[in-house]
DNA sequence: GCAGAGTGTTGACGTCGTCTACGGATATGT
DNA sequence: ACATATCCGTAGACGACGTCAACACTCTGC
């Protein structure tokens, strides 16, 4: 029986490659011929398919979103019915940072913009996805009375911004030096709650 | 008269060399070869005073940490000498972020560990001396009430996180997308008011 | 049967980081 | 004064990289 991969279309296989090679090695081991040759074709084929490596890494990118959208949403879904949003947007930061520390290589290359396309089109769609799944959340707390007042793009950009810088601090392990390393947790619940609490919400 | 430059020591005149590039072409043109025509000298020059190109670029991302923690300490100085520990820490975390989106693609290197030596010693001592800095401002607000019952370092780690997805994101143009172009100045002021209002502290 | 699209190979080019061998200063010890 | 060592720079090579052009091998539809 041949590997699963061989009968995928072909650009889907270089990208599922691209995953695995980012996963094993991280962001320094992704070449346009290293993920050629992991998928055991020759170094010119991955242009057949996409114009460019940043276009491919692009697509990965594109598919990280992706992922970061649907653990927010499972996050949201397994909630009891009965919670109030701002738990629900607690538990989606929550699920933002875990993601991110996942994947952390992943994650890294979602915003390095000098490796990417900025304006290719699935990277456009898909991180826009993500964030307007934050603006949601954030507008249907503010229903609920958290900062009722302020401007949700804004708000929501505030909050998106703060659980970001965790994750990628976190992720490439720049908090492990200065704050002790137990308590990276205890930073994301912290933060949590400075952005969170003392305001007019809903049930913790 | 020549110029003032080259009766620099040649670390510093490389490392010098390598900020003008980094401003005027951002990392992508970030090349020991570059940063060697630039500096008008052959391109296996640099290795006579570097180990590699990651360690030039330590030192460089090192420079940047002395940037940011002289932006920091100004920032409180020039504050009256009446006002509170928590207004310092807010002036101070107004410093980190505006320092960002002067220099975007220096502090862009400085958090690039795939780009750096991890272990350099300029690199961790200046980066370590600049969350100390955060730390000691953190800690001066707790004295002062607010949460004071939190673990100082976790606490910081928090703060520190918090700016610096907002610096970064901004630096980088993330955030001119999907929050309007003119609010980004409300977004840098609104995630201030989430993390340091509401709690017992000094004058506002 | 044949044109054309889709896919893959091969070889080349310029750029990059790094290494090695070499050359010329400059300072120091004798 | 000379020899020696150290500092600093050059020149050439190597392998890896992204990209491109030329070529070949399937298919599919007519």
């Amino acid at each position: 029986m041949a590997s699963r991969a061989t009968d995928e279309p072909p650009r889907e296989r270089l990208i599922q490659t691209a995953l695995e090679l980012l996963a094993e090695e991280g962001l320094e081991g992704l070449s346009l011929r290293s993920i050629a040759r992991r998928a055991g074709v020759s170094h010119g084929a991955p242009l057949r398919h996409f114009a460019s490596l940043a276009d491919l890494l692009s697509e990965v990118a594109a598919h990280g979103f992706r992922v970061l959208s649907e653990a927010i949403e499972k996050s949201a879904a397994q909630l009891a019915p009965g919670v109030g949003p701002l738990a629900r947007l607690r538990a989606g930061s929550r699920a933002y940072v875990e993601c991110a520390v996942a994947n952390p290589a992943l994650f890294a290359l979602m915003f390095r913009p000098e490796l990417l396309h900025a304006d290719n089109a699935s990277y456009r769609r898909d991180g826009g996805a993500a964030f307007e799944q934050v603006v949601a959340q954030v507008r249907a707390a503010q229903d609920a009375g958290w900062h009722p007042q302020r401007d949700t793009r804004v708000l929501a950009g505030a909050v998106w911004a703060s659980l970001h810088g965790l994750a990628i601090l976190w992720a490439q392990g720049a908090l492990s030096g200065p704050v002790p390393r137990a308590s990276l947790e205890d930073a994301l619940t912290t933060a949590l709650e400075l952005l969170m609490d003392g305001a007019p919400g809903d049930k913790r």
